[in-house]
RNA sequence: GGCUUCGUAGCUCAACUGGUUAGAGCGAGCGGCUCAUAACCGCUAGGUUCGGGGUUCAAGUCCCUGCGAAGCCA
């Protein structure tokens, strides 16, 4: 029988709207599901909602519906969030589902029967307009946070011994330190327990909508009690079949907020109920947006949707992942989105996979062939696939995405080095067939053992490398990557459109980034005026690609004539032109003409010139603007205009 | 206030129980190549490892202290 591996996300809050948070612990928990599932393992993903509780009655009779109408709404929001970003989970749970109820009452039952519910009396400062309890240090001049009067209020309630439990949870840890991640949360959630366990209060008579207290009549079970048992109510409960498969749970991953909930309440719940306790808590951290805390008032909260629409929900998987070691904090911010997707995935990934098949198809028609006898680089190649194969699983083991991730990316630059050093190119006009044959079969391989590595991690992009590869579906688990070359030859590949475009920045005054917004030395009276905010993206084109007037008007395209032309010095395609545009200072430009226009051809010609494209580099030379042009390679010609137009006339 | 982490190249981070010239990616500079998505490959960048003191044959890595940051304390 195969190993079982249980992974779990919290159950969600029905009232908050899906952010970037929810998107994480989900995309890693379906990310640690595939890799198990093609390790072979039987695994089960969970997911779902938590609906109980105070706010949600509020909330529900605040928009005039029943909670139940209201919890259906906002749950479906999650529901509808997880295909959008290829979260392909086995269940989603509903706290409000009969299924997960009973088995709340069960675990009710079952920590009653050893003896650890009694009845005793909560109390605290009240107020009557939040409908909510506050501690001692929560008051403001001894009022409620919202400026509501309290009052010292007693009301009946069930407690859990949880202070019965603290020696058995040391012991826990002791035994397996594994128990909380990473090490850290371990340590915090030590201390807290050493400093001696309260019980709790797990009931409440102020509200209704909840689960209600077996035995009472106007008792309802403490909302974390209620979530926390979702994990295995999911399953059945302790009598289900689900459950003997898949309790208990290899890891829940949950966000750090709700760490002690995780590795104190529930270990102490389960172990008066007499159950075995998850293998694993492991808390991950918080994303901070461009730098700063995420919040609704600053209107900087990342709406996964968004992100998935816009750079596709591969793309911001793979950098929530690789980004930052998964248990730490991390910045979030679309510029080092980019620079990732062009980084890693373009020039990375993308540009081996294409110019691999590329050169497959150019000297083998796309037909994989045969390798033959091994050679030094070849050995190279294969040490690195070694390696990065080993770092992978361990880091693996030990949710270290980032690490698993780079370690791939080793064998990516492998690839690359590989292409450098054998130069197929060469092989191919010197007719040396049976090394190029090698080589560019190890080339595929090389590319279907990363190809089914990222599966995990790049879900859709993965499988169409195996696709465009000729990967049958055997060969599309990590096993198979155990031996190289596995791959059959004398199979067809697809060279395909680029994997994942590159993205140049939206705007040239976003490009440089200033880490302090006030650094340049302004004028004072221009007083930092509109300083252009990321988040100001409103005038994003909408879906059928057309554009408003201003966003024509921001281009500045004039007349210009060429006053010298050469080839540029460093690239077969580029010519280097010197240019009038009517400014005191002619301009260098590059254009990548040189396949259809001689240098001399072009002197004294008018030309169009797009004036205000930030200066970039190209080839080592400074390029001032960009000339208009219709066509490519050696079809290309010149956009110009008639007549005798002096340069720097506008063109609008 | 108590406890726990952390402070390493311009940026983001590595360096297992203390041990050869402190590493990688990105960025920058230089060179190479042309199969490729202005891509790719190579070389270089010489950072008082926050400051100070100590232990040791040897400390980024242990101890003390100052400064700074983050987290936990129902």
């Amino acid at each position: 029988m195969a190993d079982t591996f249980y992974v779990t996300t919290p159950i969600y809050y029905v009232n908050d709207k899906p952010h970037i948070g929810h998107a994480y612990t989900s995309m890693a928990a379906d990310t640690l599901a595939r890799w198990h599932r093609s390790l072979g393992e039987d695994v089960w993903l969970l997911t779902g909602t938590d609906e109980h509780g105070l706010k949600i009655e509020q909330a529900a009779r605040a928009s005039g519906v029943t909670p139940q109408q209201h919890a259906d709404r906002y749950s479906q929001r999650f529901r509808d969030l997880w295909p959008v970003l290829d979260v392909a989970y086995d269940d989603f749970i509903r706290t409000t589902e009969p299924r997960h109820e009973q088995v709340v009452a069960a675990m009710w039952e079952r920590m009653e029967a050893a003896g650890d519910i009694y009845l005793g009396q909560y109390e605290g400062w009240y107020s009557v307009g939040d409908e909510a309890y506050f501690t001692e240090d929560e008051l403001v001049d001894g009022k409620a946070p919202s400026g509501h009067e309290v009052s010292w209020v007693v009301e009946p309630s069930y407690f859990f011994r949880l202070s019965k439990y603290g020696p058995a949870l040391l012991e826990h840890f002791e035994k397996h330190p594994e128990f909380v991640r990473p090490v850290t949360r371990l340590n915090e959630i030590k201390r807290f327990v050493e400093q001696g366990l309260q019980d709790i209060s797990i009931s409440r008579t102020t509200f209704s909508w909840g689960v209600q207290a077996p035995g009472t009549d106007d008792h309802v079970v403490y909302v974390w009690l209620d979530a926390l048992t979702n994990y295995i109510s999911a399953l059945g409960g302790p009598a289900g079949e689900q459950y003997a498969r898949y309790w208990p749970a290899s890891v829940h991953l949950i966000g750090k907020d709700i760490l002690r909930f995780h590795a104190v309440y529930w270990p102490c719940f389960l172990m008066s109920a007499g159950l075995p306790l998850p293998r694993q808590v492991f808390a991950h951290g918080w994303w901070t947006i461009d730098g700063q805390k995420m919040s609704k008032t600053l209107g900087n909260v990342v709406d996964p949707i968004d992100m998935a629409q816009r750079y596709g929900a591969d793309a911001f998987r793979y950098f929530l992942l690789r980004e930052v070691t998964f248990g730490s904090d991390g910045d979030f911010s679309e510029r080092a989105l980019r620079d990732r997707i062009n980084g890693d995935l373009a020039n990375g990934l993308g540009n081996l996979l294409n110019r691999t098949l590329g050169m497959l198809k150019r000297y083998r028609g796309g037909v994989v062939p045969a390798p033959g006898a091994s050679g030094a680089e070849d050995e190279a190649l294969l040490a690195a696939w070694g390696t990065a194969r080993a770092d992978l699983l361990s880091a693996m083991d030990d949710l270290a995405f980032n690490k698993a991730l780079a370690a791939i990316w080793t064998l990516v630059g492998a690839g690359d080095k590989y292409v450098d050093s054998t130069a197929p190119w060469t092989l191919a006009k010197q007719g040396a067939d049976a090394r190029l044959d090698t080589v560019l079969y190890n080339l595929i391989e090389t590319l279907r053992v990363i190809g089914v590595w990222t599966l995990a991690f790049l879900p859709n992009k993965a499988a169409d490398v195996l696709d465009r590869l000729g990967v049958p579906a055997d060969l599309r688990d990590v096993p198979s990557t155990a031996e190289w070359a596995r791959l059959p030859t004398g199979g067809d590949t697809t060279v395909g459109d680029p994997l994942f475009p590159r993205l140049e920045a939206p705007e040239a005054s976003e490009a440089p980034a200033p880490k302090k917004p006030a650094k340049q030395p302004k004028a004072p009276k221009q007083k930092q005026a509109q300083q252009p905010k990321p988040s100001a993206k409103k005038a994003e084109a909408p879906a059928d690609g057309t554009i408003a007037y201003d966003d024509f008007a921001k281009l500045q395209l004039r007349v210009a004539r060429v006053v010298t032309a050469e080839r540029h010095p460093d690239a077969d395609r580029l010519l280097k032109l010197t240019v009038d545009a009517g400014e005191p200072e002619h301009r260098t430009v590059c254009a990548g003409i040189a396949e259809a226009y001689a240098p001399d051809d072009l002197v004294g010609r008018t030309v169009v010139l797009l004036a205000n494209l930030a200066p970039r580099k190209i080839r080592g030379v400074m390029s001032q603007g960009m000339l208009l042009a219709a066509g490519d390679g050696a079809d290309i010609q010149l956009a110009t205009v008639p007549g005798d137009l002096p340069p720097g006339t506008a063109i609008s």
